[in-house]
Order: structure tokens, then sequence, then C-alpha cells
DNA sequence: TAATGTTTGAAACACCTGTTTAACTTGGAG
DNA sequence: CTCCAAGTTAAACAGGTGTTTCAAACATTA
């Protein structure tokens, strides 16, 4: 057939060679043998290696956007959401929108790649397609921690995204020294579980003396 | 003179470079011709690319383990150690050694892309040049906080090591929006600030039910 | 001063990169 | 059956990569 399959098999070797080596260090012709696909076909089908990169990311952002949106919506009917509750949908969708298609971790490490490493277009991106839902996230984040500063609040925000993402990037790596050391088979929904408080008391930690603003 | 500045101005150069751009993006060719150094010097000096990178964190982390033993030492001599204690200990190591030769967030962000970036070698030379430091650390972390089961302990640790790390490494992006959006000039040492009450109250949140172990 | 070992310099090496071209095959509509 | 557009293929392109070579320049020792 002439509408093959060749766009999703690119799209999943792909997926799983950046989420290993990182994007420099992933040729197109090491993704394109794997998938058994020809080496244009990835100029032919996504028009560069940038274009495929955000496709990727397209492929498991959108459907959780989308999942995302709904749940803060009914959120933001509700007169009070509790920064429990909030995060409790958060972890919800994360957990289980790209459950249904692949490996959660392959994500994270995707989204960790995604900030640190190819700091231009990557973020540029994800800034445009996916930041008015993060901005929607963060009001209600505001009306849950109300006692907490603006500044305050930004950075703890970045700090447990940090936690989150940096873990999860790693997560096998981790998964493993975690059984051989503590006889623990981590579980993705433990690993939330056990995030849930730590991201909780985090957001809720006491308010150190501010740093001076500009006058 | 023989003994030239070759060899410090291949490292400043590539520092810079490598924390803008990561380490693949960087090309040799880059570095010797901003460091207006011969091509073959990188190879001469250093052996490899590979040796380059190492040597770049070396210079940071040397002094920094060098001192933060020393700390750990007196601290080990104590009879009991708080978290705020050592956590306390951690920040002024960090903040002070890398300060008197160059940029803290430089550095923070390279620690940031070894982790991420580069899964391969970097984290094998991080593990057997300050895994020990590490170790001592960690020991210390158990005596201040001996109520939290070990594995917990374990994934709170890389919770925080990814809180403080991925912040780090987009510190300088972050600092740009905290200028724009809250009027705040975020120096490192305001950042230490914010991060220790999180990072303790993180340690010492509720723990949660725990997952099954292996019979 | 002469010999020595270290450091630099320009060029070449072999290889890999993303992208483009143009010929070729193929499935489905008229 | 014919035709056309969509898809595939192998080859080439232009340029960048880390590394090596070997002669020249240099500082230091005898």
């Amino acid at each position: 057939m002439a509408q093959s399959d060749t766009v999703v098999r690119i799209l999943d070797t792909a997926e799983a060679l950046f989420a290993e080596k990182g994007f420099a260090e992933t040729s197109l012709r090491v993704i394109t043998s794997r998938a058994k696909v020809n080496l244009a076909a990835v100029n032919y089908h996504f028009g560069s290696k940038k274009a495929l990169i955000q496709a990727v990311f397209a492929r498991y952002l959108d459907p959780f956007c989308e999942e995302f949106n709904k749940e803060l919506a009914s959120l933001e009917k509700k007169s009070e959401v509790t920064l429990e509750e909030l995060l409790e949908v958060l972890a919800r969708c994360t957990v289980s929108v790209p459950a249904t298609k692949g490996s959660l971790s392959v994500f994270m490490r995707l989204l960790g790649l995604a900030y640190t490493q190819a700091q231009g277009h990557m973020r540029r991106y994800l800034q445009e397609h996916y930041g008015q839902t993060f901005l929607r996230f963060t009001n209600l984040l505001k009306l849950s921690s109300a006692d907490l500063p603006d500044a305050e609040r930004f950075w703890r925000i970045h700090f447990m995204l940090g936690a989150v993402v940096f873990t999860m990037s790693s997560l096998d790596a981790l998964r493993d020294i975690a059984l051989s050391d503590y006889n623990e088979k981590t579980r993705i929904a433990d690993l939330v579980a056990r995030l849930l408080p730590v991201v909780t008391a985090a957001m809720q930690a006491p308010v150190p003396e501010q740093p001076e603003l500009v006058h």
C-alpha cells in the first residue's frame, strides 16, 4: 500500500532513540535504518529533523493536553480547589494518557531532554503549542495556594517540575537501584504516590525572606 | 613561554560553550577558534573531546569535593546532625567554592546537562570520581532523617536532586522570566535561600503507604 | 651555543551529518 | 486500461565532525 505505516514506524523508532541517546546524538540514518525505512522518508513526511522531533512530542502532548484541559475545565467551575485536588488531577492525566500508547518514562525523559538540550526551537515550540494549557494550570495553582507570593510559587513550580522530570527521565536506572538496594519493585503508581506528598509539602513549605525587588 | 595558558583558555571557552549549547552541539573548531588556539591543541593537551568534557567538570568538582569532604568530616564527628545543618553545609559549599573562579550557574547547568545528556561516559565518570563523597553525604543524611524508610529517602534524594539540577540547568531562562514577570533579580544566593526550606519540607513530608516489597 | 623535549601550526584524513535530486514503483480514480 | 498523484528508492551533495600527521617554533637543559 502506498499509504503505509512509514510515518508511525519513524515516530516509534525516533521516540525510542531520542529518549535513549538524545536528539543531536541520534542521526536520521540510524532512525531510518532501524525503522526499516528509506533515509529520505523523514524529510519527505516531516520536512526536517527538527519537525520530526516536534512531531514526536506532539504525539504525546496533544492527547495529554486534550484530557488535561477537560479536567481543568471542571476544576475551574468549582468555587474552591485544594492543592491536593489539583495535583491529583495532574498526576492522573499524566499517568493515564500516555499509558495507552507508550512508556511514560520515555515521554518524561523526552521532556527532560527538551528542556535542557536543544534550548532553542523545542522550548519555543512547547511554549507556543502548550503554553496556554500550562497557564490555565498555573492559574488554578494560584487559587489553591493563594497565600504564596507569586514569585515564590513560580520558583517552586519549577523546583517540582524538575523533581518529576528528572526522576522520571532516569526512571529505569533508579528503579534498578531501588530493586537491588531496597528490594522494592517500584511501579509508576507507587512513584506518583511518593511524589504527591513530597510535592504538596514542598509547595507549602515556609516562605523565606524575600530577595529585594528591582526598585 | 612553552607552558602557556592554552589549557586554561580552552577550558574557559569550552565551559562557557558547553553550558550554552550542550556537548554534542559544541564542536572543537568553535571552541578552539574562539579560544584563539589551534584546533589540534585540544587533542594534544586533553587527548580527546570526551576527556576535555571531563576536565571541565573536574575543574569545578575537585575543589568542591575537597571542601565538602572537610565539612563532612567535622559533621561526622558530631553525635547528632540535623537535616537543616546538613543541607546548609551542602548549600554553602556549593555556593562558595566555584564562586572563586567562575559562575555557579554555568557549573549547575553543566551538571544538569551531564545527567540528562551524554548519559554514558559522563555518568560513569561522575560516579567513579565523586561517588564516594556522595555516599558520605547520604550516610549523614540517613542519620539526620532516621525516621524515614530507606527506600523513601532514596527516592526523595532524587526528587530533590532533580529539583536543583533541573532548575539550575535552565537557570538563565527562568531568571529572565522572574525578572520580567515578578520584577525580581534573582541571585544564586536567593535561589539557594528559596531551595533550602523547600527541600527540607520535602524531605520531611509525611510518608505514604509503602508499596509492596518483593516477597 | 647546541641539543633536547615540549608546544604550536596548517593541512589532510576518514567519516558522518541533514538534505536534495531524479528515476522508479505503486494504489486508486476516471 | 490509463493516468496521475503519492510514496519509495538509491545516489549524490555540500558541509561539518573528531582526530592525526609532520614540519616549524619555542623554551629549557646540558
